[in-house]
DNA sequence: ACCGGATGCAAGTGGGCGCTTGCATGGGCC
DNA sequence: GGCCCATGCAAGCGCCCACTTGCATCCGGT
């Protein structure tokens, strides 16, 4: 089942960098190596092809979680952020792609089941937790603060590579640098151990 | 010349719906109200058509200001905060889709001179004279603040109509929030009159 | 009244598209 | 060896695309 695979990840590649209607099925053929037919053969159509592609790219997604009960905030939160952001990172073409086209094609994407949003709720419960264990301060939304701190991560990896010039830190200075901001605008406080950056 | 103009939105409109390559020049004149023909007689070809529409859209968005002598931080923060937010909510479908085709077609879309640009740019310079003023930490990393209160604005009005189970407050709600985690963020201060939400 | 420029209309051109068909080929399994 | 399934190859189908051409029409300025 190697020839699947190739022919998956061509697509997927070609998806993200010329979209639904700019990938061709003969693109397709020759990246992955194979003749035209056989895509048609395996997947049937093209509309099924890509569905299938970009459902496979979006599900390798692993998971990273927040751990359930609170330590060094500081600690877990810089290792989860830069999980996501490399997440985000490393599938900006496909992201990209797919937001511009979802409109046009919303069957094809997962939504409630996409990396972004799931790791949005991670956050979001993690930050309840740390609320209810008053490690930040109690008048705290948690929509807003979890929309705030994904917002950020999200549009640092989608744009970094288009607009330049607006990025002067590299990402491993970068992620860092919002994690403090955001225990700051959280009123984060750790019981043990919290130096103030 | 309201002709050009009605060509031009019925281009901008389609193309935000359906891309470049999904706009076609049929689409573009029936929606128009106009012959096909009439659009190669005006402006050449498709992708000149295009290109202009796009620039105008782009152009045609007001700067807001933020004022040279900071005063009321909050009131002030909030008021560009709201404008900022409706721009790129009203532009949304152009944005995401000139996100997803920027790779492909560069030299389409305008980068440094774009109104996101432009208003990070203005940003960070309010940002600039309140850490010179000594109104916000002295620390503060002044990139990477914008690059979080423009990443908050941007997600949300890019992502809020496609995913809505994320977004419980409506907008007029949710941005105060935003700007109030700013605030705490950046350990805003104010000398006169600042109450903490 | 007349002229010229802007527009509409109908038809067509070449090319790329998704997809199909028919047939040759080759490699693993009995 | 003989079979069968997967794949390659070549050709083609109908469709839509961007774009062109030639001609009719209309409308405003003089």
């Amino acid at each position: 089942m190697v020839l699947r695979d190739k022919i998956l990840r061509a697509a997927t590649e070609l998806y993200a960098e010329t979209g639904f209607r700019g990938t061709t099925t003969r693109q397709i053929a020759r990246r992955a190596g194979v003749n035209e037919v056989t895509l048609f053969r395996h997947f049937g159509s093209k509309t099924a092809l890509l569905h299938e592609a970009i459902q496979c790219a979006c599900a390798r997604e692993e998971r990273r979680l927040l751990p359930l009960i609170p330590g060094e905030v500081r600690v877990e939160l810089l290792a989860w952020a830069r999980a996501v952001w490399a997440g985000l990172w490393h599938r900006r073409g496909v992201i990209r792609t797919a937001l511009g086209e979802i409109e046009a094609h919303p069957q094809l994407y997962p939504k409630e089941n996409s990396a972004t949003a799931s790791a949005g709720r991670e956050l979001a419960s993690y930050l309840r937790r740390l609320r209810a264990a008053g490690r930040v301060r109690a008048s705290l939304d948690v929509p807003a603060a979890t929309a705030m701190l994904m917002g950020t991560l999200f549009t640092d990896a989608m744009s970094r590579d288009i607009l330049p010039f607006l990025y002067r830190r590299n990402p491993t200075e970068a992620v860092p640098e919002y994690v403090d901001l955001f225990l700051a605008a959280i009123g984060a406080n750790a019981p043990h151990s919290q130096e103030s950056r």
